[in-house]
DNA sequence: TTGACATATTCCGATATGGGAATATAATCG
DNA sequence: CGATTATATTCCCATATCGGAATATGTCAA
């Protein structure tokens, strides 16, 4: 098997940074496609086959409006992402490194009190 | 081009499913690779390929323990992701949703100041 | 209908992938 | 030293990718 397809999950449709600018287009609100090209400077098909993706993984939604085709986004499908990184949130938290501090200075004290070096 | 090269970044090591179960493993603390390999159950090659992809990215660090080496989660690098997500996450918590129906209610009722119908 | 606009699809090529299998490197033990 | 343990690397292959270019589909307007 190669790579796993991009339209597996949000995790690999994410995984291209044009996607996710896409994404953040849209944060502001319902765009057509051409809203998008212009915004993002890239050829229309490209945008058209990001969209598709984006589509596929459920973290974008389409509506027709006439010969237009309004894209809006899907916010809940990125929740697996968050879900998953928060575990890790308090790794690089501030007060998880005072923490970091406070066991660094047990550790020490208590190599103190073994020995009378 | 291709796709972007899995070393590119924490969001393309982090696509792969293996590599986000080695992650998780490792967030209990340090641990040589065949502790991994019997914890995932995955060939140690594997394990080791993920691994250098994993280092390549940051995601992870390793140290010489005689034999042994042993990996060690570095949270920081997938800060980038969270704070990419994050801004998102407000599409879907449960504050975002009651203000989604208030929302509704204003709208329906400004419609109805509208008109007499 | 014909034309103009908006969007989607298809074909192409170069490339990196993850898995499997085999093997290489490195460190320790006797 | 040779044997064993722990880990890394290499080779092979099937596959999906992104980008570019060209083209197809769909919708409105005159």
């Amino acid at each position: 098997m190669a790579r796993a397809a991009t339209t597996t999950d949000a995790f690999n449709a994410v995984a291209e940074p044009r996607r996710r600018d896409i994404l953040d287009a849209l944060a502001a609100g319902e765009r057509p496609v051409n809203d998008l090209v212009r915004l993002l400077d890239l050829p229309q098909p490209q945008v058209s086959k990001h969209l598709r993706v984006l589509r596929e993984v459920g973290v974008v939604d389409v509506r027709d409006a006439g010969r237009q085709r309004l894209y809006r986004l899907n916010g809940h499908a990125l929740k697996p992402i968050h879900d998953w990184v928060r575990n890790y949130e308090q790794l690089w938290s501030e007060r998880f490194e005072q923490l970091d501090v406070v066991l660094e200075d047990l550790k020490r004290k208590e190599q103190g009190d073994g020995g009378d070096e």
